[in-house]
DNA sequence: GAAAACATGTTGTATATACAACATACGGGT
DNA sequence: ACCCGTATGTTGTATATACAACATGTTTTC
């Protein structure tokens, strides 16, 4: 008997779609890449209520103490829009402050940000630790070089 | 004298802070590496108005013309209300139908959604080529293995 | 065969992200 | 002093994504 699982009847046929890998697509690759160890770090960070581009933040801003704004999307790579509304959920949380040199944004992190990603920073250490004992040694060589060529 | 860029009189000091480096996160490596990558992708596929991640429904659902939801789910590793609404996209714009086998949702692609992905195909490659020239042959394997660690 | 467990799909909600359009400010050149 | 181009920030819009809660249907257990 036929299956209702049959492929509908297409009117004609498509040789460059059935002769194509998608797989040999260098973003697919990476999205998978990052799902799987997003989920990892989701895992470890749940009990915090904070997000991977949250901690980001947190700790670039934290380690430099304050930032322009527009270094923050210089060293994530981010666009400027994305920076603006990613930081205002942290300001109105009260991890960071923005003021104004020169009518341009610097980010500072407050002391209530700077102990929040202090009682973050041991869970984080071991989704990166749980990471990299699923990459080995020779993956963990292999992102780096991933990094370094793509960003070089 | 003082510039207006001083640190905010912080409390106290936060060693642990200071003490750790946050670009040994997989993660934000991970994160920066898609970004740029991305960027390539959405430049050689702008003309068509189509993001990477509908191109991977296409392409997956086109290579087999029909698959189960969950199928698709599971091959992309994406969450299943996204991939309930990364669809509903496509099949709106005419690219896929849906239809239920024991009340299963079965997705299939339409003539409109296979021409259209041919269409694309080309500059996919070009993006694919422009991504891997950045890689160079090391950074490809290298890619490989973090994929192949990681979804092992 | 009924109840419980499991798998799957959808909707509500929150976050993250980019691009376009616009606003604003800064710096140079004249 | 003024204009212009560049850099930066914000808002509008669209997409992508995950989790929780719920609904539904299937399978397993007894």
């Amino acid at each position: 008997m036929f299956s209702y699982l049959c492929a509908m009847a297409l009117k004609k046929s498509y040789d460059l779609l059935e002769s194509t890998d998608p797989w040999i697509c260098v973003a697919s690759k990476l999205a998978l890449s990052i799902r799987t160890v997003s989920a990892i770090y989701r895992k470890h960070l749940k009990a915090h209520n904070v997000t991977m581009s949250q901690l980001s933040l947190l700790m670039i801003v934290g380690k430099h103490k304050f930032l322009p704004q527009s270094e923050i999307g210089k060293k994530l790579m981010l666009e400027r829009s994305t920076v603006t509304r990613d930081l205002k959920r942290m300001i109105e949380r009260g991890y960071f402050v923005k003021k104004y040199d020169k009518s341009r944004p610097v980010i500072y992190i407050t002391d209530k940000g700077a102990s929040y990603v202090e009682s973050i920073i041991p869970d984080w250490k071991a989704a990166t630790e749980e990471a990299k004992a699923k990459l080995g040694e020779d993956g963990e060589q292999a992102l780096n070089l991933v990094l370094h060529k793509l960003t070089k």
